[in-house]
DNA sequence: GAAATGACGCGTT
DNA sequence: GAACGCGCCATTT
């Protein structure tokens, strides 16, 4: 399976009303520290949740006052997700195996 | 073919 | 918190 593949199917695979940091999304798909190809498949791929993708602080990837970052808040939200200050509460982050390990 | 670029991450200061 | 540096790597200049 091709990274691209793997990453596309990672992403995919965040349930509605959750979020994933790029780095999560890359360890599950085998590619741990390839954050960056993340961002390069969600620019190349245009069917996939990438509202969904944040940063690993829980912070939108865009500048603030920008409009791709207006509408991945109103499309979270409208999931039914909570984000305060540009940033999702860690309640809908979902880890992958490390994190979920040191969050008990 | 070398240098710059980018929806990033993480440890340090 | 914020600023910096370094790691990462496919794509574009």
């Amino acid at each position: 399976m091709s990274a691209h593949a793997a990453i596309c199917a990672a992403i995919r695979a965040i349930a509605p009303g959750q979020t994933r940091s790029y780095a999560a999304i890359a360890r599950t798909a085998g590619l741990p520290g390839r954050a960056r190809l993340v961002v390069r498949v969600l620019k190349t791929e245009d069917d996939l949740p990438w509202h969904r993708v944040v940063k690993a602080d829980g912070r939108i990837a865009f500048p603030p006052d920008s409009e791709p970052y207006l509408l991945q808040l109103e499309r979270l939200t409208g999931e039914g997700v909570t984000v305060r200050n540009g940033r999702v509460i860690a309640l809908h982050i979902e880890a992958d195996g490390l994190d979920a390990t040191l969050w008990g």
